[in-house]
RNA sequence: GGACCCUUAGCUCAGUUGGUUAGAGCGCUUCCUUGACAUGGAAGAGGUCACUGGUUCGAGUCCAGUAGGGUCCACCA
């Protein structure tokens, strides 16, 4: 067998251990009925992503929950997949052409999406790869892309459906309007973002009387050429007279338009009159319909003024405009004031620019499967983890809205509608689009191609991506369902994602989950998964976002060659609470790869401490312990690791993953390597202990291996061949079952493992006793003296103790000899739970320091006690308080009491 | 305007149903290269648990309010 070396090197193992287990096929999740299904869907990168600290942290757990399933025996798949992400993508070639001086127009669109093909093909695998030097142990072969060819199909095959059964319709209506990317965006790509801007009063004078105005106030004097009406409250005394009259316009093309009551008004701002300019605002729009005004648009698509603002503005940008709009208000003294002012106004999320508000013909959504899907979270069938979130989510789906789902993009899934040549599509009615003759609505077009012409907009990318969890288990090709496995598979099981998407993404599978499984099944059967699990959002040491613009974002790559992709996995998981924001700090990554290191070296430790035996399989171990030989030590690292396999299962169960790491990061650097380890040194020497010794730190790595293999997959791959635990050409990842605390505790019992309770206990005095003394030799400029001598002055059930773990005490003490006696006057010393111990020094001791240690300590006594006291002297606690915790305080009294008297004692010989 | 979250050691955070003297990692101080590991070991300093009230024998934990920070929804021009 190899030797382990001195340090760990993840670059070799990792890259080794991973092609292993590709060539083995090892992540591959196939149909298996004996087996219980575990399937989790990635959340599709983005093909033009590369990979960021959030992805590092959401495939990590997916990774765990995945490696963990695999370890408990059941059937794991895990699918991975890119997004075609529409605006992005094509914003990101675009971009390309750009520096070639073209646009996306000059190549048409044929050759444009070309072109955004070969880009895919050459950049759009990057993030696939950087997920493998993390360890993700996707099931690689069934990677697949939204619009791959049968993804697509699924796509538009359920616009289609969704058509018929009239859930989706064309309609001009007020949408968001990005005039950087020249699309429609649905309500959940906009951002509102408090700008700083001016608040213009504009007076608008009243026909028919001169010199008396109406004034009112707009954060836009651009749209002022496009107002059609002044809008008053009803009830508003103010203008009670005035509506029903009429007002000139007081920039752009004159005209005189309308002063109307309508209630949507807020009489409170301002001046309590609005202007009305149905063409850029969703509420003016609603009141110009409830009006029947006229709309006047005076933008383009791309947020210029156009001839209707009139000379002076026509051809403006719409920023430009705005300035050029206050000038000439002010020249025709329309302007009364201009105050500063903030507001909110929407962003796209992508571009980055305020959106418009635009009346445009779009194909919209309604959604199906509302109330089931709001029952199916209420109810549990689908559970939110941290659950606040469903809060959210029901939130929005009791408010929920059509969803806009056509985009004026060319990157995407081109939607499946043809019209006649020759109709004008501006002003088609509801018939019309009814009429087969002049719209036709299928998945492979007209039969008769000639003559029709397919509608340039594409799907929204959410409209595919949301079919996710069921079209990539072949859905809706009944061959390739059977296949990949749909009906085994599916439900799945766990989602892990981002709160940052429960609109786009989370909601939206659920709808379509629900609406694509037989509606006669139980909701617990079609929903497309049973957990979510929410991960917190990565930020830097100062709290803010991860973003490229701020450049706070660390290259994971960077960070896998520093640490090893274990390390980062540890570190990223050990930091990331349940639900909560994560701050990022690269020492605890740091911390992750130490952590490696210490095991690689405990491995190395084991090795080095006595020939390897059968370490095959759990049996094989526990039949090498010898109970007999067992003492406090052995029983209580046991039953340490029972907890630890306890606490792991626990944690695991609820998606507490920094609770796991954190759990066993403390068994096994506290309790196995600074404790256990150090006092089995001194067994090691004794060629009759040694055996049950090794075997015990055999079992403690077997178990500690299996555990930490979901969150450090390489490192205990490496070791568990290394220390043989595995058979030749088997894997832990895939043919090794972990034992729970339930199995461990029945496998050991049949062993003849009967653990001491009250070990652990003894076990946790010893310590103290150890790090009291340590404390005093320290105190006495002795820390790092390995020949230190002790006297002790006990009872004899206390110096029996010490006796029993001479060997031991003497190792972690560094103690030359610790002999039973009456302390020598003046000695430096202490009160133990094992008796009152002496440092015999050459030196005089200072006894005015020594006496003021021991009066500190007995301070802290009397404070206690006299707390303690209080408390069982109120009657209220003796009379309210449960027995149990009556009686550890009287307890804790009488210890407290006797290790006064005999600080006192001790104190009383200094003298 | 509505909803949710956060405030515990210098920093980042645990603290599950209320119960001894509130923990971890990092950082800091002192000592130690001893045969697994200096990516390490030992010892130590450091906290009126944001504030105010309440419930309780007992509150970091439960309730109400206040202050500060954050997130998400919402058509106030």
């Amino acid at each position: 067998m190899a030797s382990i070396t001195k340090s760990y090197e993840p670059r070799d193992v990792e890259k080794k251990w991973y092609a292993a287990w590709l060539e083995a096929g090892a992540f591959a999740g196939r149909v298996n009925p004996s087996r219980e299904p575990y399937c989790i869907v990635i959340p599709p990168p983005n093909v033009t992503g590369v990979l960021t600290m959030g992805h590092v942290l959401n495939n990590t757990l997916q990774d765990i929950l995945i490696r963990r399933a695999r370890l408990e025996g059941k059937e794991a798949l895990w699918i991975p997949g890119t997004d075609h992400a529409g605006i992005a993508t094509q914003t990101v070639v675009e971009r390309e052409l750009r520096k070639e001086k073209k646009s996306r127009r000059d190549l048409g669109r044929e050759k444009f999406l070309e072109r955004v093909w070969s880009w895919r093909e050459e950049k759009g695998g990057i993030i696939l790869e950087q997920l493998r030097r993390l360890g993700a142990s996707c099931d690689w072969n069934r990677t697949q892309f939204t619009m791959d060819p049968a993804y697509s199909r699924a796509v538009l095959g359920v616009f289609v459906d969704l058509y018929r059964k009239g859930h989706i319709y064309r309609g001009k209506r007020m949408v968001n309007w990005c005039p950087v990317s020249l699309t429609a965006l649905s309500d959940e790509e906009v951002i509102m973002k408090p700008v700083k801007g001016l608040l213009y009063q504009v007076r608008y004078e009243v026909v028919g009387a001169p010199g008396t105005f109406i004034e009112v106030k707009t954060t836009r004097p651009e749209t002022i050429p496009g107002d059609v009406a002044i809008a008053v409250h009803p009830e508003d005394p103010r203008y009670a007279g005035l509506v029903g009259r009429k007002v000139r316009r007081p920039l752009g093309p004159a005209a005189e338009i309308p002063i109307v009551a309508d209630a949507a008004v807020d009489r409170e701002f301002g001046s309590g009159a609005l202007k009305i300019t149905p063409a850029h605002d969703k509420v003016d729009f609603e009141i110009g319909l409830r009006h029947k005004l006229p709309v006047v648009d005076v933008l383009e698509a791309d947020g210029t003024l156009n001839a209707l603002a009139g000379p002076g503005l026509a051809g403006l940008d719409r920023f430009a405009g705005r300035k050029k709009a206050a000038e000439l208000l002010k020249e025709g003294g329309a302007l009364v004031k201009e105050e500063p002012y903030e507001n909110n106004v929407g962003f796209s999320e992508r571009a980055d620019v305020p959106i418009e508000p635009r009346l445009t013909w779009q194909w919209w959504l309604r959604y199906p499967r509302v109330a089931e899907a709001v029952e199916a979270v209420r109810e549990g069938h689908i559970r939110f983890h941290p659950e606040r979130w469903s809060k959210v989510y029901l939130h929005w789906m009791e408010n929920i809205q059509d969803w806009c789902i056509s985009r004026q993009l060319w990157w995407g899934h081109r939607i499946p509608v043809w019209y006649r040549e020759g109709l004008d599509r501006e002003k088609l009615t509801e018939a019309d689009v009814a009429d087969p003759n002049k719209v036709h609505v299928s998945l492979d077009g007209p039969a008769d191609p000639a003559g029709w012409v397919q509608e340039d907009d594409v799907l929204d990318t959410w409209a595919s991506s949301w079919l996710w969890p069921f079209a990539t288990l072949g859905w809706p090709d009944e061959t390739r369902m059977k296949e990949a496995g749909y009906p085994y598979f599916y439900p799945t099981s766990t989602l892990v994602t981002g709160p940052d998407i429960i609109f786009f993404w989370v909601a939206r599978m659920i709808m379509a989950g629900l609406e694509y499984t037989n509606p006669d099944e139980s909701l617990a059967k079609r929903v497309p998964f049973r957990d979510v699990y929410f991960t917190g959002i990565i930020r830097d040491a100062q709290g803010r976002k991860m973003s490229k613009s701020l450049g706070n974002s660390p290259d994971p790559l960077d960070l896998i060659e520093k640490y090893g992709a274990d390390g980062l996995r540890f570190g990223i998981v050990s930091i990331a609470p349940q639900g909560q924001d994560i701050r990022f700090q690269e020492d605890r990554i740091e911390g992750g790869k130490n952590f490696c290191n210490k095991l690689w070296n405990a491995c190395r430790f084991r090795q080095m401490s006595g020939p390897m035996a059968d370490n095959s399989s759990l049996p094989a171990i526990l039949s090498r312990l010898e109970p007999p030989k067992f003492d406090a030590d052995d029983h209580a690292i046991l039953d340490r690791l029972f907890a630890t396999t306890r606490a792991v299962d626990q944690a695991m169960a609820g998606f507490e993953f920094s609770a796991a790491v954190q759990a066993l990061y403390g068994f096994f650097w506290n309790d196995f390597c600074d404790w256990y380890v150090e006092v089995s040194k001194a067994r090691l020497q004794s060629p009759e202990l040694r055996g049950n010794c090794l075997a015990i730190q055999d079992l403690v790595l077997r178990q500690t291996l299996l555990l930490l293999h979901p969150f450090t997959p390489f490192i205990t791959e490496e070791l568990w061949q290394l220390l043989g635990y595995g058979v030749a050409g088997k894997f832990l990842m895939r043919d090794v079952r972990l034992s729970d605390s339930s199995v461990l505790a029945r496998t050991s019992s049949d062993h003849g493992i009967r653990l001491n309770g009250e070990a652990a206990a003894e076990v946790e005095r010893l310590k103290g006793t150890v790090s009291q003394l340590r404390a005093l030799k320290a105190a006495h400029g002795e820390a790092a003296k390995k020949d230190s001598v002790f006297v002790v002055d006990g009872a004899d059930r206390q110096w029996g103790l010490v006796e029993d773990n001479l060997a031991k005490l003497k190792r972690m003490l560094g103690a030359a000899a610790i002999t039973r006696g009456p302390l020598p006057p003046s000695a430096p010393a202490c009160v133990t739970a094992h008796g009152s111990w002496a440092l015999v020094r050459e030196a005089k001791g200072d006894p005015a320091a020594e006496r003021a240690r021991l009066t500190k300590e007995l301070e802290t006594l009397a404070k206690h006690i006299a707390g303690t006291e209080a408390r069982l002297a109120n009657k209220a606690f003796t009379d309210k308080a449960p027995p149990a915790v009556i009686d550890g305080a009287k307890k804790q009294l009488a210890d407290l009491h006797a290790k006064k008297a005999e600080t006192e004692r001790l104190l009383g010989g200094l003298a």
